[in-house]
DNA sequence: AGGTTAATCTTACATCGTAAGATAGAGGTT
DNA sequence: AACCTCTATCTTACGATGTAAGATTAACCT
């Protein structure tokens, strides 16, 4: 029927490591991660469900190799070009790419293998940090605070009941008026401010990701001098 | 066989919606909760699998159980008591909460239904911030920030390669030569911090804690003068 | 005694990850 | 041409999963 592939590595009608996990990251951002089976996947390849076992040895590797990928997408920073800006800018960048791919966030915490886009991002934030006279310990510690509050953040994020518009019948229904009794800050904190028309939660990653840059600036020249 | 109960709601043979998850929550510390399927939840509570049914409607409802039993044991801050000592002791209850349940927080981004609780402890971290004097918007600002560290912290505390002992093998093993060629600043972090003897992660949730504090209390201060 | 209700169990089904091995086609060798 | 080998794909099968549908049991009420 099919026709059968050269061997070329080139682009062919043949699978891949790469076409399969471009596929998985494509049908997770469709359908979400939870519905991902090795059988639907090999569907959406024209192919059967063991096929896949050639390109990759099980499932969890295409879950890593899927989170890998969307970390190749994050700007990486430059080790030139002032810690400030680059760090701010990788930061957006990883919201950004992270929020385009809600399921990379649960698979997060689960995945301890990284892969080499991860730890060749991960160098380059060490080697910007160093360059700009952070000492060792001082790297740890703003690379440990800006990647807990970016995971952390994204986390909350991708779990909001939906997009921004709309909210009254969510929060409604979140809230019925037994628990707002019992619960009357959160009831006002809500009533006042979430539910106001402007309000918009994502604003926040700003907020914080500047108080955090402040303090790591303050503490970085308060060592260098 | 066994005694039927009867239908006091006091503590018996019999199962309850309490039971099961308290069982749930003993058996995912134990094994994972990857690990934890209707089936063998069932059978560590000597029962078979559809009887859980008829306390909870389908497994997404136990697991939304677990994570409002686990916050239940977190230190509920108060409001009076000054909010940087509150905010801070209930970050670190948290933590230490969640440490001690590594799988509530990778179920924490998929459960969008907070229980009662979560929302309690909401509800206690905006009241003691509105009594310190900080604007709604502030409080907003403070909640985001706080717990968007504190999950993406321990989310990553969660899924390091194991206890802090002995880490030399596992470095080795997650960076051999070749790669580590291709990152030296990855590399060299790696061998003059994580790998010295004294290090601990653990000490970077501090750290970055009071980072924020600071922050906080510095604009809280600026705003209201 | 008979009926009602609350709690538990039995059976069944579609779906999942994947182990084991069959199959098919292409290339090289003779 | 005949044969072998290697690469890529498919077939079949197994045990585990979540849960729908309904059978069964036992306690209580009248």
């Amino acid at each position: 029927m099919s026709p059968r592939r050269k061997r070329e590595p080139s682009a062919d009608s043949g699978l891949s490591r790469e076409r399969v996990l471009e596929a998985a990251i494509v049908f997770a951002d469709e359908h979400g991660v939870a519905a991902l089976s090795m059988r639907k996947l090999a569907k959406e390849l024209g192919v059967e469900a063991m096929s896949l076992y050639y390109y990759l040895p099980n499932k969890d590797a295409i879950l890593d190799g899927m989170v890998d990928r969307v970390f190749a997408s994050i700007q990486v920073p430059r080790v030139q070009g002032g810690w400030r800006e680059q760090m701010r800018a990788r930061a957006m960048s990883t919201r950004e790419v992270l929020l385009a791919h809600p399921w990379a966030v649960s698979l997060l915490d689960s995945r301890a293998n990284p892969g080499m886009a991860t730890l060749r991002h991960h160098d380059a934030v060490i080697g910007c940090l160093l360059e700009a006279g952070f000492s060792v310990g001082m790297v740890a510690h703003a690379f440990a605070l800006l990647d807990s509050f970016i995971y952390g953040f994204v986390m909350q994020e991708a779990s909001l009941p939906f997009d921004s518009d709309d909210l009254s019948d969510d929060v409604d229904a979140m809230m019925p008026e037994e628990v707002a009794e019992a619960l009357p800050n959160l009831a006002r904190f809500t009533r006042e401010h979430i539910m106001q028309p402007g309000y918009d939660f994502s604003a926040e990653f700003e907020f914080g990701l500047d108080l955090i840059l402040d303090g790591l600036g303050a503490r970085h020249e308060a060592a260098s001098t």
